[in-house]
DNA sequence: GCTGTACCGTGCGTTACCGCACAGACAGCG
DNA sequence: CGCTGTCTGTGCGGTAACGCACGGTACAGC
């Protein structure tokens, strides 16, 4: 069902006042995001912002052996190219889209440029920021403590949360790098999650049936973040839809 | 030896202009920081920021069933309390003190004033506070695979860097609270450096003997950190010693 | 409808870490 | 000087997750 695409389905653009709005919208580009893209590389001089609309794009950090972690992921709430505004224009780590869709894509320059105006949009970038942040204290926290059965809920829900339908395109592999733990370790858990009638799943598509079990069992973490992230995003998309169709 | 304190000794006040320490000078307060002093809590109000120039703190995340994880720490080349320019104002984390010493307490809204002035404090911050997230997202990726002497060594090393001897007060409990780990792994752990040579400890001291030889069992977390610290503060600590003594 | 590739399930032995319990050692204080 | 509380060492069973190997199965593409 191929939506129209407007600005609005991404969160923080859909928050600016209409002003910015305009000013960006001309440089705004509607990209796809196919799975597996990998929109920067560890150390690499960032080029693009993103504004995911129904894409999901993973932070993703690859160690010396190999092994990998997702430390926080993006969907239509946040935006992909921190260090831009930040000032460090690259990060160690690098981002790979694990849910095909689209985002808005816009130039390093142009979104240096509002961001230094210091309007809304300076102000939304930076609480996104400290949401962003939140994530990834929880991640490193959770990696820490839980197992991996709770977290395989808490990924669940935060992937859920970003689509609109209750199937996720997703093999155990891929879960698996996300978490940082072995393709067998998710096959037990999503097995005892279908046991108990939360989930179901065929080669590649999880279907979340019940999604108040796997809040059940989930961690505490999918709560917190979610709860951090409403509180620093509140002014989010209470503009209505006084939009600008792209 | 009780050396003079001056607003050199963080780093992040020592790269100010001079025109802009001049302003803040007036505000910035040198306050002792005893161990386990409690900074903030999870979702309080912060009323101050702080410049440490010998105290180490730690930001720690507490789980529900009381299980935590250090998930950053800041000594001299940082600052506690970025939830204040963030805009969030609070976070779910709290800080506490692992190091005893001082820093230069800051009003938060002298903080904001000064940030909101877009001079080169909030360039500054804005990219600590990218190194913060380097440090978090590190963290994250560690606890999921690295093995308790390891994130030890990287911890001993990161925790040395911010002290100017090689000897750190600090408990095994301590310890094992930061890295989330428990007392015992630490014992042994610790055990095995020892028997290397690397360092000797005591009762609540540990002395570095060896540098290098931590660095060799450290996993890849420590220099990965220490890079882009470095690379993202490169223009701190080059204004030289024109300071304002306090 | 066949075939090959990707994906999933299962069963080992192994290991790192946990939880608990208790004993010993040190340091500071009256 | 001895007491006391804190800190450290050690042992032991339990367990979650790993690494590896292999076999089974759905689906896509021809």
């Amino acid at each position: 069902m191929p939506l129209p695409h407007n600005l609005n389905q991404n969160h923080l653009l859909g928050a600016l006042t209409a002003e910015e709005l305009e000013r960006m919208a001309e440089h705004l580009k509607l990209v796809p995001m196919p799975l597996g893209e990998v929109l920067y590389e560890p150390g690499e001089q960032l080029q693009h912002a993103y504004f995911p609309t129904t894409a999901i794009v993973s932070l993703h950090y690859v160690m010396e052996n190999g092994a990998s972690a997702e430390t926080a992921g993006v969907g239509n709430e946040g935006v992909i190219g921190i260090a831009l505004f930040m000032g460090g224009n690259t990060t160690p780590s690098s981002a790979v889209v694990k849910t095909a869709g689209h985002a808005y894509r816009l130039g390093r320059r142009e979104l240096k440029a509002e961001f230094e105006r210091g309007g809304s949009l300076q102000h939304l970038l930076l609480r996104y920021t400290q949401a962003l942040m939140t994530q990834m204290t929880q991640t490193a926290a959770c990696n820490r403590h839980h197992s991996v059965e709770k977290q395989l809920c808490r990924w669940l829900l935060t992937t859920l949360d970003r689509v609109s339908t209750r199937e996720l395109v997703m093999t155990q592999e891929l879960v698996a790098s996300m978490l940082g733990v072995r393709r067998e370790g998710i096959t037990e858990a999503a097995g005892k999650l279908q046991e108990a009638g939360y989930i179901s799943y065929r080669r590649g598509h999880i279907t979340v049936l019940d999604r108040s079990g796997l809040e059940s069992r989930s961690c505490e973490c999918y709560a917190v973040v979610k709860a951090e992230m409403s509180r620093l995003l509140s002014d989010v998309r209470t503009r209505g839809d006084a939009s600008i169709a792209a």
